[in-house]
DNA sequence: AATATATGCTTAACCGATTAAACCAAAAAA
DNA sequence: TTTTTTGGTTTAATCGGTTAAGCATATATT
């Protein structure tokens, strides 16, 4: 039988009211002057019954919960996986726990995610918004809701955020590409109106432009609910016509259907076709050759973004807005 | 400014006690002989206000918080990623939410996890439970709180759980690699007294006896913490004498960390080793030969181990042991 | 002795929703 | 006309903590 353990329990069995147990157990006791006899038996009954705060009651009078919401595309992408346990990890430290949602890259799921955490009253959000989700962001702004946006933004919105310097990321990926003797270098992307997104694909037209290769600059823009089939498309146009010799993917998902699909038509890399991938995966690892690839610094992105957010559910109303470096990680999918 | 709408604001605009409110906007307005006229002012008021009702309000007075616990391994490797995704939707189904964290198979934090949970008040848990974690579950159950051990299950316990047929799955595989004429097979598995492990080894400690092959059973046990750097001794070990010419997996990520050695040493699959791994991963496929593994049927015990917990959360107390079967992917590592 | 100050504890309101019980008026039955 | 029923609504307790305010009693101050 689960008979739980509450204060008037204690209370009762110390002989006092709940108001001196609460003290007691809160730390109060100098403050609150408790005798020092009554704060030892509180302390042993309270071992004694092995009890443990109901949350629920101290969260609906504190009006906060500890808690946490974050919302990512996709819980099973290991790219969401390993910023999902930063996170944990990170909040944990804080005493803060972590309820999450995965939006699929749909910003009514994104909404509804977005209503059912409010409604068990999180006390902030770190979320990678979905396209068309601004006015759900907006919403939780006004309402004065603490909020980080991770992986990507809102350009429209001035709030929290830490993101990569995607622009850079692509940039210098193409720069790494044209060193190498490559030109035709063509992108394949998500079709999205996302900066994050926009900033890959501007990184890598800006830098095919730097380097006189305006005309050469192809992306490809692939929906993220149709990946597959639409991935298998796309490669068999870029492939066939033998016309490019170097390929950008813009995320981790994206490079290795990416992948299945040169392996599947027999592409050699990088002979026939210079590759550089997104992200990271182990995927990449194993490859033949590995892949070069950049990646993003998970941990601080992570680490980073719960720190804003208990900031601002601390009571800090500065905005701050976090850009991170990439890396070129050298492997041996080019040259 | 969030001026969070509760059922008092509710209740002064139309003019009627919050108790009305209560009873039309749970739908019990004909049980309750509410006014229509009423019926109809309060569901209006409520939507220009955009009232949400507070959970954990409802959650303290109703003593449940349509809330699961997900205790994994680590959320970041991809198997329990899945798994976390497929309970998220089916739990959403049915109007819960999930909170989640993650064990590092280590008993001390699955304690501490548990204990947080709890005290959040979470309507019952899933657990892949650590090794020591049994006097901890037999509290939940002593407890009454709804469990459903998944993945693995502790012997010493009669509880719900949801597991693969992990006996046969090794069995399977075994009988596999003798009938493609391997003889010397050996096993690298987690070295960990929990039943799916201990289930697995015997299913190939079994299978090579029944094969007469007893007096080749090699079984290299590797601790979690120290994966990589025992991994790589333990291969060396295996991979210089030559000895051996088959190769299981026991999970997921041994067999990646495997795979890794087998790469490093240039070991030629299947020619001088025959391999096969576990649970599935991209990896196996982009791995040279593609990867035979033992397949886990994850959508299935994700869903089954939620509908489990839901039905014991919703008041039986009937204990459901699940054993899933496993499947046999063929590919290209062996012969 | 009268007043001020500590000391130690209790009361009770509150957070927001739920719900049993009580209440009252009007309509129907006796 | 009185009683019962039906319809419609309010009251108030409750969930389990938190916390401002109040109330004794004892000790110190003037």
């Amino acid at each position: 039988m689960a008979k739980k353990v509450s204060m008037k329990d204690i209370a009762e069995k110390v002989g006092v009211s709940t108001a001196l147990v609460s003290y007691v157990l809160n730390g109060l006791e100098k403050e609150k002057r408790v005798g020092p006899e009554v704060v030892k038996r509180i302390h042993q009954v309270a071992k004694d019954l092995k009890y443990k705060p109901n949350q629920i009651a101290r969260s609906l009078r504190r009006g906060s919960t500890n808690t946490i919401g974050l919302i990512v595309a996709d819980i099973s992408n290991p790219f969401f996986g390993q910023l999902a346990r930063v996170i944990e990890d990170e909040a944990a430290e804080s005493g803060y726990t972590v309820v999450f949602g995965s939006s699929d890259e749909n910003s009514e799921k994104s909404a509804t995610l977005i209503d059912i955490l409010l409604n068990r009253q999180v006390d902030g959000l770190i979320i990678t918004p979905s396209e068309g989700s601004t006015e759900q962001i907006k919403m939780l702004l006004q309402g004065d809701i603490p909020v980080v946006l991770m992986d990507r933004y809102l350009p429209d919105i001035s709030t929290n955020r830490v993101v990569l310097d995607n622009f850079n990321a692509t940039y210098t990926a193409v720069n790494y590409f044209i060193s190498k003797g490559y030109k035709k270098v063509n992108m394949i992307a998500y079709k999205s109106s996302l900066v994050h997104m926009q900033e890959r694909i501007r990184g890598y037209q800006e830098a095919m432009k730097d380097n006189g290769l305006a005309n050469e600059v192809v992306v490809k823009e692939i929906s993220y609910s149709h990946a597959k089939s639409e991935m298998e498309k796309v490669m068999e146009d870029l492939l066939l016509d033998k016309k490019i010799d170097a390929l950008l993917f813009a995320t981790n998902a994206l490079s290795i259907s990416g992948l299945y699909a040169i392996r599947k038509h027999h592409i050699k890399v990088p002979e026939e076709l210079a590759v550089i991938g997104f992200d990271g995966h182990e995927v990449f690892d194993f490859f033949q050759p590995p892949l070069t690839y950049i990646q993003q610094p998970l941990e601080e992105m992570g680490k980073e973004s719960v720190k804003i957010l208990l900031d601002q559910i601390k009571g800090s109303r500065k905005k701050v807005q976090v850009e991170l470096t990439h890396r070129l990680i050298e492997r041996a999918s080019c040259l």
